[in-house]
DNA sequence: GATCGCATGTAAAGAGTTACATGATTTT
DNA sequence: AAAATCATGTAACTCTTTACATGCGATC
């Protein structure tokens, strides 16, 4: 659905081959939109075929085949038309909100290691976000430095500012998540 | 994934048949977990074969058929199972995100326009979980009064409670991402 | 020479969306 | 009589996941 857009939005920093979006996507990307390899590869070529990306064959060493794709005009445009469309938010499905629903037919201790288990988890990721905004803030991602070159200096700070706050989000979530375990886990106890 | 279970334990406080779970799953429910029509019925049949429910062929009038689906103990058996499996996180996907991300290569207009118009969404879902969030809590509504009825009276309050909580991370969790959207507001026009 | 990283592909299955299709019963 | 609601079904499509499959190049 918007994986198109992700990758248009990652080109227009840099060209990358299938392989170095797949592993975008696997690692720092993943937190705002994830894809495996099979979508990628697939995608990249119908892409092409809308003009929106480029191809440029390559070859590393003597036989290995590469293609290098980099973000078109055209492509440019439509990724600044999509970011002007309104946003739709897709369907809600969280399994934890529906367990927690459910958790007063549970025996208890079931409950709360769920909801203990999925405070750690979070912890975790809280720790991961943090990380990388502040990575973001002293503009020391390595897509984030390639993205700046094409920048006016004086936008650096709010770019980099802009790209952190969606971090700053992902962190206030997870941590308003954590608050709510709690809570949940003092309402499963009581009797 | 979970739509089985969340079948299940929609049955859990009365038979239904799928006309019945649909219009449950587009009302509100849809706010934990959505399904439409085509996906309840066939999952229905496959939920009998599983032996985890259980179809009932009544009649409505002389010729209508209507088939009413009731949770069998095994059913129950594997909704407690599932309650105490660990929750795993989906993998994200957040479009408002992504967007946020590249807003750095729109007008400011443009992702205003956006923000603004998410804020304004956000501010009716908020209201309508506030409403049904106390309607829970007043123990008002169809399928709540349902449920109670097979559990001692001393155990009302906190499973109303349990399931008002519910609502009360989505309520907090839109606020939060209003907020958030504010800011962002901010950060697309300073330059 | 073995292992790891680079590089690209497809196949099959599952989950979810949108649309089409039909007919009975109840309410206005 | 018309409209709304009850009731069930399928078809086609898109998106996503998991798995299988292959081979080159660089490094240890």
């Amino acid at each position: 659905m918007s994986l198109p857009h992700a990758i248009l939005g990652v080109l227009e920093a840099r060209p990358m081959t299938g392989y170095e979006l797949t592993r975008f996507f696997e690692s720092t990307a993943r937190w705002v939109w994830t894809a495996p390899q099979s979508q990628i590869y697939p995608l990249l070529r119908k892409l092409e075929d809308s003009g929106w990306v480029e191809g440029e064959h390559q070859l590393r060493g003597k036989h290995q085949r590469r293609t290098e794709y980099s973000i078109t005009p055209t492509g440019l445009t439509e990724l600044r038309r999509w970011l002007g469309e309104p946003h739709e938010e897709p369907s809600q499905r969280d399994g934890l909100l529906l367990k927690a629903l459910f958790f007063d037919l549970s025996e208890p201790e079931n409950a709360q290691a769920v909801l203990e288990e999925h405070i750690t988890e979070l912890q975790d990721r809280i720790e991961q976000w943090s990380a990388h905004r502040a990575m973001l803030l002293a503009q020391e991602t390595p897509l984030l430095t390639e993205r700046l070159k094409n920048r006016p200096a004086q936008d650096h700070r709010r770019i980099s500012e802009l790209k952190a706050h969606v971090f700053d989000y992902l962190i206030r979530q997870g941590k308003l998540r954590q608050q709510w375990c709690q809570e949940t886990l003092e309402l499963v106890h009581t009797n």
